[in-house]
DNA sequence: CGTTTTTGACCAGCGC
DNA sequence: GCGCTGGTCAAAAACG
């Protein structure tokens, strides 16, 4: 099936024109994600919802319409406008990296010291207390892999049995020096094909796949370089969401809640210097106004027919 | 050989 | 205080 068409099948039921992202995983192998929704359960998390089969398990007559058929949140996009401020957090995004360096420079030597003074755990409370206000960002994909590519290079650094879920979570660091951004990636228990990553902390650093100055949506933009404000929680599966909060309708351009989430594989033994056509497409569905800024010309034929 | 993943252990918070 | 759970550490193993 051509991209075209693949595309154009989506374009009757998709509300979000440029959701579904068409990728190739370089192996010569067509993959393709969906997004699912944007969404603000409780005024503290914004949720991406998508789709993304594994390019490995891609068979070339899989169609977009056997994924789409499990994508339940289509149509149910109404845009409901969050006041919720995201400012406030920047600066103690600022404090916790310093204290998350001190703490990730100090548990070391805290393991290999055991006895440690009444300072040292109150400031880790203090820490922790923090940690809580941190921007949390959160993405629902429909992918058989967890870890799914979003630019930027992370370690595994844990991993934890869920309680009442055979699924564990997933616990990753960035891995670039001086910075505290995490991320926990676990799968939705009602629904086990997808996979809610959280995201948490804010990058001090651009993605090394994606050009800072790339267009994206201050949800995805957020979500790569941190910035949120908002919480996750956990997948609705049950009943689909029906609302959808933005924090602020500014915030999306053309008042597009337009989201990303990635293909999932190997995201973080790709090439570099490589554009992640995830991150791309998320920028194109942003806005197809800024489509010529960037995605190529493939990008661009798909997009059009689904606009 | 450097980097990443795995995995058991440790710790804090919370509810009872 | 105790048990449970979530989050993190770090040594060992695996990987490229």
């Amino acid at each position: 099936m051509k991209m075209e068409e693949m595309a154009g099948a989506d374009s009757l039921r998709c509300p979000f024109p440029g959701a579904v992202e068409f990728f190739d995983d370089g192996k010569g192998r067509l993959g393709f994600m969906e997004l699912l929704g944007v969404q603000d359960f409780s005024s503290q998390f914004d949720m991406f919802q998508t789709t993304s089969p594994p390019s490995s398990s891609l068979a070339p007559n899989v169609t977009v319409d056997s994924v789409m058929e499990n994508s339940e949140i289509w149509n149910r996009w109404p845009a409901t406008p969050n006041s919720s401020s995201i400012s406030s957090t920047s600066s103690e995004a600022v404090n916790d990296e310093q204290t998350e360096q001190n703490q990730d420079g100090g548990d070391k030597q805290r393991r290999q010291e055991p006895v440690k003074s009444d300072k040292q755990w109150k400031a880790k409370k203090t820490n922790q207390k923090k940690k809580e206000q941190e921007p949390r960002f959160a993405f629902m994909t429909k992918s058989e892999v967890d870890h799914l590519e979003d630019g930027y290079r992370w370690r595994k650094y844990g991993q934890k049995a869920v309680k009442n879920s055979p699924y564990p979570r997933s616990y990753y660091r960035c891995t670039s020096v001086a910075c505290n951004v995490k991320k926990r990636v676990e799968r939705c228990l009602k629904d086990p094909s997808i996979v809610v990553t959280t995201y948490e902390g804010q990058h001090t650093h651009p993605s090394p796949v994606l050009p800072r100055s790339t267009f994206l949506p201050p949800p995805i933009s957020a979500a790569l370089y941190g910035g949120s404000a908002t919480f996750a929680t956990p997948c609705p599966t049950t009943t689909p969401p029906s609302l959808f909060h933005y924090q602020n309708a500014s915030d999306f351009v053309g008042g597009h809640p337009y989201a990303l989430s990635a293909p999932s594989f190997h995201q973080d033994r790709r090439p570099r210097g490589v554009p992640s056509a995830h991150l791309l497409a998320a920028a194109a569905a942003a806005d197809h106004g800024l489509l010529q800024d960037v995605v190529s010309s493939d990008m661009l034929s798909w997009q059009g027919e689904m606009v």
